[in-house]
DNA sequence: ATGTCCAAGCTTCTTGGA
């Protein structure tokens, strides 16, 4: 069963390249993150056509979070974060499918730092913490999928000394990220390329994509219930160079067995 | 400081957000 993370960064404005990306690889189950699209202009039918169900969360012009799925019917467990700090942004949508939990979040950026952006996206990072916690506690096989807005190391970031300020890179947005990690979830690709250099976003200033500029932002962590069954993973880069693209690319894994 | 792209609106350019 395959899994995967798009920021599409514009549902319809990227309604094909999405399309072409879902005909080509056929993931099973998907999060989506950006649709920035209200609740009503959700390209439901498009979407249906390909043999996916939907659920989502939309929001007018900004954030906005979907879940598809081809193997299985959605049972939605949740939208929003409990004690979310501003719950007129969607971020979250979580549902069981095919026997397990996915959680889709799009976590703040949190740009510029400091100020109340940051606040929030620190806040928000809090709130995901203790619902993370709460869902490992059932035991149940969970994914928790999407654009964190944090590259977890030095690794992860083309030059990390550019991005020691930025919000994306902060020492206390990391941390936070470890603490996350250190409850017991297994970052997926980390997990199958402990040393390899991987990116899922690539800014749409100064060619960065042609340099290889890019930041890994992106993220499937796994509930020790489920991070056994990790058989392979990751990013669509070819995606990213496509016409009218988002500045991320696809983030897939693999588990073995299948979607039942 | 810059660069690019998108959605939205008192819209055909401007603005904010990423």
């Amino acid at each position: 069963m395959r899994i995967a993370t798009y920021n599409v960064n514009g549902v319809n404005g990227r309604l094909p390249v999405l399309l072409r990306w879902l005909e080509e690889e056929r993931p099973d189950i998907v999060c989506l993150q950006e649709l920035k699209a209200p609740q009503d202009k959700f390209p439901e039918g498009p979407i249906r056509d390909l043999g996916y169900e939907a659920i989502w969360h939309g929001q007018k012009s900004w954030n906005g979070v979907a879940l598809l799925s081809r193997v299985g019917e959605i049972h939605e467990t949740r939208r929003g974060l409990p004690g979310d700090p501003d719950p007129s942004q969607s971020r979250y949508i979580e549902a069981a499918i095919a026997g397990v939990i996915v959680g889709g979040l799009y976590l703040p950026n949190g740009n510029p730092r400091p100020g109340p952006k940051f606040d929030y996206k620190l806040a928000w990072f809090e709130r995901l913490i203790d619902h993370a916690a709460a869902l490992l506690a059932t035991g149940a096989p969970v994914v928790l999928a999407g654009d964190f807005n944090v590259m977890p190391t030095e690794r992860d970031v083309y030059k990390p000394e550019r991005w020691t300020d930025d919000a994306l890179f902060a020492p206390e947005v990391r941390a936070l990220y470890a603490r996350l990690l250190e409850q017991g979830w297994a970052d997926s690709l980390r997990r199958i390329y402990p040393d390899e250099t991987i990116y899922t976003f690539w800014d749409y200033f100064r060619n960065a994509f042609g340099r290889d500029a890019g930041l890994r932002i992106d993220h499937l962590l796994l509930s020790p219930s489920i991070a056994g069954r990790l058989k392979n993973g990751g990013v669509a880069r070819q995606v990213r160079g496509w016409e009218k693209t988002s500045d991320h690319a696809p983030t897939w894994i693999e588990l073995n067995g299948p979607a039942s």
